[in-house]
DNA sequence: CATGAATGAGCTTTCATTCAT
DNA sequence: CATGAATGAAAGCTCATTCAT
């Protein structure tokens, strides 16, 4: 054993490397202005090797999304855990959302743009459909949550759950996309807080979501 | 007179071409692809030319976002002139955004991507900001309609019209960046259409809009 | 013993597998776009081994000649054991070498441009040596023809046969050369058929190694 | 006018420019040594510039093939214009090829190399077929010289003057391309001169065209 | 002896931008 | 004001070869 086993320890290791210094360029630099050299030199490897492990720059890039729907999915799973009301955790998972893109501003603009069109031709299946999965597992946290709401009858039994789940992620990227884009252009031209009107819209969202008798 | 003020209407006519070819490869091949050559080609003048008119290729591609957002403006006013109760009128407005979408695919990507802080530095103020204007100028539409409503009493009296343009504004680029990018992917994976599941949740932001007394 | 004797048999083997994977990815893709990586793989072998083998790239393709001129050897060979008059056989060798064009472009392509100086640096004095020997045995079977012609008095006294071979050899390679490159062209803009043309040119050359009592 | 007229000028002169620096690069290392970056290099000028002017770097070592052809016909023109007899014109264009070959061994390779299939792709229609005609040129004279000797009765009236021509460039190519690779090779194993081998082949050869009383 | 991961120089080509005319 | 030739940096990717294991 021993031999084999280190290899396969060191291979992933250097794959890691990789998607470190990857990161650290791609979100100083977007993916246009970042260039390989610049990522090997980081990583403290040659150019080559970069391309042993990822297929493409592009390639590469996406490759970050696997990271990123990793850490946001551990971050949904934590407020499931909490054992909150349904409709509880479903705002917190909102707010917890919102929290990912403050945090992670990066890894949250790849999984906004990775699905462009364009870049498609030159990922790998591989990488790609581990993306789909992983994201999907994120919406399955969102859906679980939404169905334990209707069993609890706090929300409508008229939306299919998976359904709630898409819908509430697009909303919310939307009012993201705004907020990364146009927040300080609304606060300092019209002194509107996207912020706080995210909160309201989610909060509105959410009512609509609920059993009449439950509406607050 | 005369010739100053023919000059004046050359500079504009040339201008209209060069944001004519532009649009053409812009949108044939999407902004890194497309090349200051061929939009010099295509619209019949030298590429120095191009950079009498326009700053740089960025400041000609965000100088799009103009014509789309006057063809969006032109198109929610329409709605607005059938003169219908205001909250039909809001619920035409939502599927008018969609159909800007489908109709104008590419001007609706600058839309959404025209902000990305990459373009900003080097694009010039002036463009930047003429785009900043219409853009407003579209939410305004929306604004009043909701303004209507609330004097009509469709609409809730507790939200700032202006803030529930903005809302619906976020809410509608999420769902139709979802479904540019995943409309295949769930379609086919999960026999969900997403048309039917934007319009849905239109549906429901705008009944979470209305007055208690009107939820349909 | 055994051991031994089965390890060299073994390397044998190892090269022989070299030399196959080798020669298909050669004749594919001709010397600049084959990879080395792509012979290992068709071999079933690591790019690593290859170099224990052979010394380089060039070095493997140079040494694909000692294969071609095995084969050529003894289609002359054959030729020469059917016991025809001299200068029938010489004719036929003529014949036999269009037909190993024909049948071995390949090959033929590395006999035309193995010799080029650039390549020479990079192959082992061992390859070319080897490569050279084997050429003379071709040109030995021609020279002994000719020899044979010169005692049964059809074939001139005043020419060596070695440098008739030689002469031969070149006036051959020059033709088809021109067929490889040329044919259709010829054919499709002026209506020359280079292969019967070939063979009009081999005749008149066989005539003037001829004694002058026997020409035809 | 003046101005467009200068330009014009200055355009040949950097395209003489680029095609000098390009000879002198290509010739020293062989197309696929070579490197754009050095023929910029040695041309002063910008690579951008040479890709101004020729499509690619195939294009322009296949555009040094009009150079060389231009030399040529050249060449073989100023024999024919010494007004010897059909018979001895001929030799002497014999002689001229082999002494183009010695003086201008790089064009002489890529005239023997420059119709490789591979080669084709990279090469603009353009250059293509100005270097067909020009190598057509060269041969209509040999052919003239050969029409000649038929009218003045020294060569054979059963062959056509242009397949005459094509058969002599055939076998010359091939007997230089054994001097190119081999003549080393065989003086010193061998004691062959291949020069003077190749001068004897002619001579066969061209006896071969002669009527049969003006045979030498 | 065999491996195959790592190397890194090297390549062609593109293109936004400038500037002399 | 318009031109378009020239620039030259930049960049992604390949691949023969090496060498530690």
């Amino acid at each position: 054993m021993g031999t084999a086993e280190r290899k396969g320890r060191e291979k992933e290791q250097r794959r890691r490397a990789i998607l470190k210094a990857a990161r650290k360029i791609f979100f100083e630099k977007g993916l246009p202005a970042a260039a390989m050299d610049e990522i090997a030199e980081a990583a403290e490897l040659s150019k080559g090797t970069l391309y042993l492990y990822f297929k493409s720059k592009e390639d590469l890039y996406v490759s970050l999304l696997e990271e990123g729907l990793a850490i946001l999915r551990r971050m949904f799973e934590e407020v499931e855990a909490r054992s909150l009301p349904a409709d509880e955790t479903l705002r917190q998972i909102g707010f917890t959302y919102y929290e990912f893109f403050k945090q992670y501003p990066d890894y949250f603009k790849i999984l906004m743009f990775a699905d462009a069109r364009e870049l498609h031709s030159q990922v790998s299946e591989e990488v790609l459909q581990g993306s789909e999965q992983r994201s999907l597992a994120c919406l399955e946290v969102v859906a679980r949550v939404f169905a334990r709401g209707v069993a609890e009858g706090v929300f409508r039994k008229d939306l299919l759950p998976i359904e709630v789940a898409i819908m509430l992620w697009g909303i919310s990227n939307g009012m993201i996309g705004l907020i990364a884009n146009k927040a300080e252009h609304f606060m300092h031209d019209h002194q509107i807080n996207l912020e706080a009107l995210m909160a309201k819209s989610w909060e509105l969202t959410m009512n609509s979501l609920r059993t009449a008798q439950k509406k607050k």
